[in-house]
DNA sequence: ACAGTCACTTCTTTTTTTAAATTGACTAAC
DNA sequence: GTTAGTCAATTTAAAAAAAGAAGTGACTGT
């Protein structure tokens, strides 16, 4: 990872796409999501390499995304699962399932996400939690932060 | 990219992951939202490299996320600006920006959110579009199709 | 005893990424 | 009218990362 190691001031999105912004990654994660837990399965199941996973793995512990979790003791064994940390990756996951549903689906949807209070096969879509309506793109504005824009000016002046 | 040619019939999060799911890429898609439009802004204020910011552009261009606008003739220049498919991305981002804020951030956060409609800073969140209620990863609940089950243990059996 | 599983690690080759320099078509300053 | 600067790249060489194959160690099951 080239900027694992951002300062803690760098904008959070940054941070954010440090930590979980690689394909590989994010295929672990929704892989979790959908109940996958050991390794070997990681394997099989996304194509990737044994060495990558490994590190892929180890990196998303560290974070406090995933954590180890023994289940023998001899052999040592463990599966991986999803911390609170994790889990709150569903929204990101969720979102890129909807937009390549969109933008790069066929006519069958491989995934679909039922609401387990109203029972109801759903897409989810982000919402303004204080009028209730669906927000995009367009209905939104983005405010930076006194500090934030002023490290962004002095960035775009010093090459 | 190593996946970027996923068959057709590949799970959608795999082939969204595939297509944006990527550091440099995700960031680039960010200073879009942020209204940033130029080949030399990019490069300051992500701090990529010009090889890897020109590669990028060319992959998401071809993949239709973003456009190349002529601003003038003489000499040749151009921006580069969110089509529908790049602007749909926002859920995504603002996913990740959540995130961050939540699990990485400090005291202040670098960009706000305003919905333009009511006016109001706000965080925007996942919701089930029949009941109205937020969702998040425990109220969710993931079914694969007949299809992608099969080719799923199809995957797991065969090494 | 021998094959098989699981969770890795090691090794070699190939691909990407970085960093720095260069290009080309201008524009604005001296 | 030479020189510096901007913008959007491309080129090249060196460093880092990933892919792919093979190996390891602690078992289990036959």
């Amino acid at each position: 990872m080239s900027r694992s190691d951002l300062p803690s001031h760098t904008c959070t999105i940054a941070r954010a796409v440090a930590q979980v912004g690689d394909e590989w990654t994010l295929l672990i994660v929704r892989e979790m999501f959908l109940g996958t837990r050991r390794f070997d399965d990681f394997l099989r199941l996304t194509g990737m390499s044994s060495h990558l996973l490994a590190q892929r793995l180890k990196k998303l512990e560290a974070e406090g995304v995933i954590r180890r979790a023994p289940y023998s003791e001899r052999p040592p064994r463990h599966e991986y699962r999803l911390t609170e940390k994790g889990r709150d990756l569903w929204a990101v996951i969720i979102a890129l399932k909807q937009w390549g549903d969109r933008w790069l689906g066929t006519d069958d949807t491989p995934v679909q996400i039922t609401h387990k209070a109203c029972g109801k096969v759903v897409r989810p879509h982000m919402t303004c939690p204080d009028c209730g309506e669906r927000i995009e793109a367009h209905d939104a504005e983005a405010q930076l932060s006194h500090t934030f824009e002023l490290e962004r000016q002095a960035a775009r002046r010093a090459p």
